[in-house]
DNA sequence: ATCATTATTCGAACAATTTAGAAATAGCAG
DNA sequence: CTGCTATTTCTAAATTGTTCGAATAATGAT
């Protein structure tokens, strides 16, 4: 706790918007999902493609977008790889929308979250 | 509160995707925090440029696909036109992530959430 | 070494997003 | 009506994302 209320300046917008993008496709919100209730033994990459129907190549590419951006982790597991859901990041990208991008509505998570305190005019 | 805990089947997956898509560009991203640090009482399109230095036409279009998802509701006053960030579909979004997107590590929001209750395999 | 299995990378076609200048629209003042 | 400010729509170019077959790489078994 070296800052009890965040600098202000930009906390990591664009990282943030790159998690969002990454997040924001419905093929690896699906994805994304479905690692999650994997939990952390995590699931292989051919359960998701069975799961979703879609071309090795296609779930790849996604795959790697979402890794990208450490929403996910993957391990070698013999010859399968097996995806988990990054929670630590998820959790810096909820936590952040619920800092910088909610409003008194949104107290249900931080209720001493500080809204709008910079000096405007 | 019409439900406790979320019927499990796909909430909503695309239109998840398309509000998470929208907020997942720098700019608009960055335009969605100028609004919610704005309050209430919104934030006129003049004063996001200013603040951004865009051209006029290019914020208007991330304002439009704001906008359409619903994170971003317009006003007019006079000849301006006053923005607000509309923080019922945000806690939506910020709640399916909380739901659905994470786990045991997530449970500083929502200390009683199932996290993957569903019949597994 | 060869083969089967699992998953990635390459390459290329197609589609969508992003950007921004110029023209158009909306409201208000004179 | 004319001019003025505020904002959007039109249009078009450049860039980037999506998709998927075919080729490649990694691992383990025979």
């Amino acid at each position: 706790m070296t800052q009890t209320k965040t600098p202000l300046p930009d906390v990591d917008l664009t990282q943030m918007a790159a998690q969002l993008e990454a997040l924001g496709h419905p093929t690896r919100l699906a994805l994304y999902r479905l690692m999650v209730r994997a939990g952390p033994e995590g699931i292989p990459v051919g359960r998701l493609q069975e799961a979703l129907g879609i071309p090795a190549s296609t779930l790849s590419h996604h795959l790697a977008k979402l890794t990208a951006q450490g929403l996910v982790s993957r391990e070698r597991q013999a010859t399968t790889l097996i995806c988990r859901a990054d929670f630590d990041t998820m959790n810096g990208l909820v936590g952040f929308l619920n800092d910088e991008c909610c409003a008194d509505s949104c107290t249900r998570a931080r209720p001493d979250a500080p809204v709008a305190a910079d000096g405007d005019a």
